[in-house]
DNA sequence: GTCTATATCCAGATAGAC
DNA sequence: GTCTATCTGGATATAGAC
């Protein structure tokens, strides 16, 4: 499947999925600039040559990895719009899908919302301007305009009702939380949803 | 002033205070890693030997900035909390200050909030973790204990009382934000409070 | 396509005169 | 204390056999 119109990204072979996956592994775990080519190759068990045949350069293996990561992410939030109908239940989705993320991939979820990726990888976007963090503001905009939140900046609003919960997400991955996220969804929600409902 | 007791970091002369103003701007424009030691001498006109003789290592530098950083942001809490007697004042309070901190000096707000120190200054506790973040936590807890704020678990409600504002100053920082933070204090304040009040 | 061996570069760090 | 000149390691990336 989708052999035409391929989008200049790398297909994926075995030997490419394990390059990716002790990539993101070990610059989650090190950070990108801790971690060298010597050490993909010997946590993937793939050479050098190959590596280098599969992805340009050390950056390409993380921009390869982002792209992939955001093109997911961007499905699952498109699949809460069209299976939720207002902005207090697809927000709440969003969360809930971000809380479960954390604890069963923890790694993507460090990737994803806490590296810099502008400092290793050239012309990139900032990650709050990504396309699943625009569909999140999408939402609450939405629901702004349908009258289930109060007439205030969109984009306050939308710090407000997501950021609590990706300050939790960040303090779990930091160790400072012991329990897992999902126990804290109704407690956080509540709070998110009162700061903004009217 | 403070000569007795030096508590092992570097006196600041002119030239140290140079070499940090200096790593300051070139690792949160460009990131620790690629900025070079030849970098900071070109930018703070401090030759290699004077900066290694003031700094251990290039990691010296950063640990450096990190501490006096954390102390300024200490000492202004406490500041706050011995000026301001309840949570809301508190809290509300904090948030000025980052917000005022965050367009005036970014470069330091980058630094503390956005840097993943632990990736180069090693041993380093995560940001988090850090005394200003506790005192943070500290102030809504004591609101809590006073009935100013409802009875939920701690961490959820500290999350909920600055989430949406630590949002916003990443937002502001990544350039997604066009006007000064303080503009949006008194909404996203009234979000926030209303989150955890009775 | 996959591998090993190797080239090249430039970073961090040091030596030692002044 | 400050400087310039220099060393050294290890990183990224390539060459070229298989």
């Amino acid at each position: 499947m989708n052999t035409t119109t391929e989008t200049k990204r790398a297909r994926t072979t075995p030997a490419t999925a394990q390059v990716l996956g002790a990539a993101l592994n070990l610059f989650t775990e090190q950070g990108y600039f801790n971690t060298s080519i010597p050490d993909i190759v010997k946590a993937s068990s793939v050479s050098t040559g190959s590596i280098y045949h599969y992805f340009r350069d050390k950056e390409g293996i993380a921009r390869s990895l982002y792209n992939s990561l955001v093109e997911r992410m961007e499905q699952h939030f498109s699949e809460i719009e069209s299976t939720h109908a207002t902005a207090h239940d697809r927000c709440r989705a969003v969360i809930d899908l971000l809380f479960q993320l954390t604890e069963q991939e923890p790694a993507v979820m460090r990737f994803m919302l806490f590296s810099r990726h502008r400092e290793f990888i050239l012309d990139q976007k900032p990650v709050c301007s990504s396309r699943p963090f625009v569909q999140m503001r999408e939402m609450v905009a939405v629901g702004m305009k349908q009258g289930e939140i109060r007439e205030i900046t969109p984009i306050v609003a939308a710090s407000s009702v997501f950021g609590g919960s990706l300050r939790l997400i960040q303090l779990r991955l930091d160790g400072i939380l012991d329990a897992p996220l999902p126990e804290y969804l109704d407690e956080i929600w509540q709070c998110s949803w009162r700061s903004v409902a009217l």
